[in-house]
DNA sequence: CAACTCAGTCAACAGTTGTTCACTAAATAT
DNA sequence: ATATTTAGTGAACAACTGTTGACTGAGTTG
């Protein structure tokens, strides 16, 4: 039968290469030491066929960075939809966003994994997302009434650190009980606090000028 | 001549083949991409003699691990002592710290690089490591009376924070130049904001309870 | 001086890796 | 109906990997 024409069932044995890169790394090593048989014996193709999709396992690498990439455009964008129906803004915000990590726990662990890890080419293509990322919310909050006494430099510093503190917290999300300590709070909960010592902290900020000569 | 003794000859080359290692992975690559071979070829000596030092290359991080969080241990040293001599903490303690990251970049770019990286082991034990350095700035914020507002569960997250914060931006420290963007300040001075912003927000927190009704 | 310890050598092993080439056969195009 | 395109096959390649065992010779010890 001809169901599946040509172009599609080629996109989804890529898909499938994708996919078992994703599920290769999830089983503790990192994208660099997956192999390109490794991937190929996964899905179930000979390894020559591999040519036939990447030239490449960096540029596999590259595909799955964008992928991940939309699957975490979509978190944000549940985020904000919500932001804007209700109170305790933080709170709502990081219950959804941990959520969404959870149910895609393998482009997030990708996404943990390799923004400082081994390909050179695969980094450097998260970097770039992350900095989209900041430069997005650094227009966001520009916007915000309560941090109009902020510098365009200010929003700049304070966006790249709200971004690298949610990107630094997803293996404890991913991952709750992997580093064991008794009692202390829930990897979402200390997420939310920490985004709120840095708002309060963006609220009460007085300028550059200020040093530390009132604290 | 028996200047060297044995047992320092032994030692010798064990930092050589831990030097070895280091300087493999500054040309891009992860710790676990490099190999046992690579690195006795660095050294030059041959592969079996690996094993007179370590069992493992997995041994071989743990070992490097051990000896970069000394370097680390030192430049918070460093740090400290200044803290207590000089006015303008932040500026003063960041301008130190980038200077130390700079001089042994190697440790710190394992660090960096390692710390959600290939190898199970390793990555657990600079978690490990982390996870000292949190408590011990968490005893160190319990003693500031600025910060006497907090409660045991505040000082945790508050120091977590600000350590992650600094190892989140350990690359930048290290590269100044590779995430080119033209007209922001540098990785030091956007350090020295990030936790004035944190320690902004720490000095003005007002507890779980008040969550967002007054802001 | 003799006995011993042991860091490093040498050669070989079984596996795995990325990449190549000519090929098949089904889907598409003419 | 015929010709063309192309996803996947199968075999072979040179290179590299981690690990082994028996060895050598300088350093140490009694």
């Amino acid at each position: 039968m001809t169901l599946l024409i040509r172009a599609e069932k080629k996109q989804q044995t890529r898909q499938a290469l994708l996919d078992a890169a994703l599920t290769l790394m999830a089983d503790g090593q990192g994208f660099s030491a997956v192999s390109l048989r490794e991937v190929t014996r996964q899905v179930g193709i000979v390894p020559a066929a591999f040519y036939r999709h990447f030239p490449d396992m960096d540029a596999l690498g590259l595909a799955l960075v964008e992928q991940v990439s939309s699957t975490f455009r979509e978190a944000i964008r549940l985020v904000r939809r919500n932001e804007l129906e209700q109170y305790g803004a933080i709170h709502a915000s990081v219950r959804i966003f941990a959520e969404y990590v959870v149910a895609y726990r393998q482009h997030f662990l990708f996404l943990a994994r390799e923004q400082y890890g081994g390909s050179a080419a695969v980094r450097q293509a998260i970097n770039a997302m992350q900095r989209d990322f900041i430069t997005d919310l650094e227009a966001d909050l520009a916007l915000s009434p309560r941090l109009s006494h902020l510098g365009p430099e200010d929003y700049e510093v304070l966006a790249s650190l709200v971004v690298k503190t949610v990107f630094t917290t997803l293996p404890e999300l991913i991952n709750p009980h992997e580093s064991d300590q008794p009692d202390s709070r829930s990897p979402a909960h200390q997420l939310e606090d920490k985004l709120r010592f840095i708002l309060i902290g963006a609220k009460h900020w007085r300028g550059i000028k200020a040093r530390t000569d009132g604290d």
